[in-house]
RNA sequence: GGAUUGGUAGUUCAGUUGGUUAGAAUGCCGGCCUGUCACGCCGGAGGUCGCGAGUUCGAGUCUCGUCCAGUCCGCCA
């Protein structure tokens, strides 16, 4: 009976079964019956006189005894190996005093094999299933149908559905609309790099992948669905780090006639209600943060608030020093000086301090400059520096005092350009917080909010933050007299440093629209070639609308506790986006080639060379 | 595009100053074993030291190039 096969994971077994019970869900309750399973052969205990089998499924693992007295059924199982899938069924017994298992589900029973039947056998796996054996990425990737067998990644996989299924769940109950939106489409208005799709019926013409379902999205409001949702893949082609994939899974949503507040609380509670429920973790009330806050005490748009550091100007102080290290940043209205306190960091040592240098270089930092705190009673003399003698002894004392800095503390110094102090010292901060294990809690949850509309380019222009249709917090006239302040309706969800999610209210008017086009320099042409349709569409009456998109892989590497999204995703690609299992991207024959009228320089250039 | 770490048995690793036949653990194969549960004991097989040049009497080891994998910077609203 069809409509009765969602029970099929609670034992509910129908005729045509092929077993009675998963492997893992036999207990004591079912002593002195006879079950069968399916599963996969974990490990083989052969004593000679008895063997057992430890059977896996996806639900755990049974150890079944055979006994010489049933011949066939222990000659089978004297010849089973490793990750053999055998169908088991045998009598369900208490398992002999003193042999129980404790760290088993299942060790408090054994099954007595009566019957064996080996569905298939296996080559001898190419790494060790177990819990015990670390195995390189490379070769797990490679015969990734194997990794996934393994218990964490199973753990990983179902959690991430417990966690999607629950998001479905939250959003239809309120009001949202699952809707799918094109994955061929064309290059949308996004700062990443395209994956292209020839296509065959416009030669010289390309799809590209949907980098998010931003505009569609949108559209879908246009169209009055008032709430949309969609856990989308997205595609972008830019170089992969630990928490980014070419191809990636958002937890896309957008919604009408709604406030920013309003967006961010129903999506707020989502998040608060899935670790509720699914790690029984209690967020609390998720505290929101301008982003000049942010980037002021932490040097950063996202964060870790598990750390209590924090970075604190000092450019008052040092603007009239000879010092121009310090001095020239100090009275450079882009320039900031920032101390950076750090409780019990006085034990670093020299060789510490040279990595942490070499560590904030990565950022652009030319140094670090440090004091350390011995026995702050003795004034100057209690402290330790090579750089006190450069901006005087009543500064320090002054810095001392504005950090409250106790014995045993060390304090570092950025100097430099904003945007490098920023980087550098907010990445040493949370580089510290680790290494020192300063960590104040376990899980730090804040909005960010406030962004600016716009951020400067190298060249002088202006770029947009979010994306060109993020609406301002003020009115057009407003914004074009001055842009580069302008705030946005924009906000980001951060978790630990991490940004879990982002989103802003759209802008659905056009003389708004219009006016960013212009300070973002796009022209008519432009902006009709890339997004004419959206711009009709603004014509048509336009709700007001806005959303936001979660990151899913990174919010189940969070919460999973894993330190890439490749653990949470079941065929991850490699850091040069390739695939080493299918061997993906692979070569085309000339004859695909010249259907999508596509012709290949790399041939060319391989002659040449 | 750049910085950096790694690549040696199926797997995880060791391999000294460049020097005899490249080792260990585990897995695999064979044998023994009736209460194990990462079972145990005995024996055996298993290597393109990523690949290609070079230096050298001699290279796993040194040099250069290259490929692959990881981390990071740039990049990714």
């Amino acid at each position: 009976m069809l409509f009765q096969i969602h029970n099929y994971f609670k034992s509910y077994i129908w005729e045509f079964a092929m077993r009675s019970h998963y492997c893992g869900e036999i207990t004591e309750t079912l002593a002195d019956q006879t079950v069968t399973f399916c599963g996969w052969v974990h490990r083989r205990r052969d004593h000679g006189g008895v063997i057992f089998l430890d059977v896996r499924d996806r639900e755990g693992l049974v150890q079944t005894v055979f006994d010489p007295d049933t011949v066939e059924a222990f000659n089978t199982a004297n010849g089973v190996r490793s990750e053999y899938v055998v169908q088991i069924t045998g009598l369900v017994r208490l398992r002999p005093q003193g042999a129980t298992n404790d760290n088993m589900t299942t060790g408090k029973i054994e099954i007595l094999g009566k019957e064996i039947t080996v569905l298939n056998k296996a080559a001898t796996p190419p790494f060790p299933l177990d819990d015990y054996s670390p195995v390189g990425e490379d070769v797990r990737l490679k015969y990734r149908y194997m990794d996934l067998r393994r218990d964490e990644m199973q753990r990983n996989l179902r959690f991430r559905h417990k966690v999607s299924t629950q998001v479905r769940n939250y959003l239809d109950q309120n009001g949202f609309l699952d809707l799918e939106t094109p994955i061929l489409t064309r290059a949308t208005p996004e700062g990443a790099r395209d994956y292209l799709v020839p296509s065959r019926t416009h030669q010289g013409s390309f799809f590209a992948l949907p980098q998010s379902p931003q505009l569609f999205k949108q559209l879908l409001m246009v169209s009055g669905f008032d709430r949309y949702y969609q856990i989308a893949k997205c595609f972008r082609d830019e170089d992969l780090r630990a928490d980014r994939q070419p191809e990636f899974t958002q937890i896309d949503i957008e919604a009408s006639f709604i406030t920013e507040e309003q967006i961010m609380s129903i999506t707020e509670n989502m998040i608060k209600e899935i670790f509720k429920d699914q790690m029984n973790v209690d967020l609390g009330e998720i505290p929101h943060m301008p982003y000049a806050e942010a980037m002021n005490r932490f040097g950063s748009d996202k964060p870790d608030l598990r750390i209590d550091m924090e970075l604190v100007d000092i450019a008052d102080l040092l603007q009239d020093i000879e010092f121009k290290v310090f001095a020239g940043p100090a009275k450079d209205p882009k320039g900031r000086v920032a101390a950076l306190k750090v409780p019990g960091g006085a034990k670093l040592s020299r060789k510490d301090i040279d990595a942490y240098t070499k560590y904030v270089s990565i950022y652009g930092a030319k140094g670090l400059a440090w004091i350390k705190v011995n026995e702050l009673e003795k004034g100057v003399e209690g402290l330790q520096s090579p750089i006190i003698k450069f901006i005087g002894e009543e500064n320090t004392l002054k810095i001392m005092e504005r950090l409250g800095v106790e014995n045993g503390d060390i304090v570092f110094f950025g100097a430099d350009k904003a945007k490098i102090v920023n980087e550098a010292i907010g990445a040493l901060r949370i580089k510290l917080g680790i290494d020192l294990e300063l960590l104040t809690k376990e899980w730090a949850p804040l909005w960010v909010v406030d962004f600016p509309m716009f951020e400067e380019l190298d060249g002088g222009g202006l770029t947009a933050i979010h994306h060109p249709f993020t609406a301002p917090a003020c009115s057009p006239e407003e914004l074009k007299a001055n842009p580069a302040t302008a705030l946005s309706q924009a906000y980001d969800l951060v978790l630990n440093g991490c940004e879990l999610g982002g989103g802003s209210l759209r802008i659905h008017d056009q003389a708004m629209q219009k006016t960013v086009f212009e300070i973002l320099n796009i022209s008519e042409e432009e902006q009709q070639e890339k997004f004419g349709f959206l711009l009709d569409a603004l014509q048509f009456g336009a709700p007001p609308h806005g959303g936001l998109a979660f990151g899913l892989d990174r919010l189940i590497m969070l919460m999973v506790g894993a330190d890439s999204i490749r653990e949470v995703i079941a065929f991850p690609k490699t850091q040069s986006a390739g695939c080493v299992m299918t061997d993906a991207p692979g070569l085309v024959t000339t004859k695909q080639l010249r259907e999508v009228g596509v012709q290949l320089r790399v041939q060319e250039k391989d002659k040449a060379e």
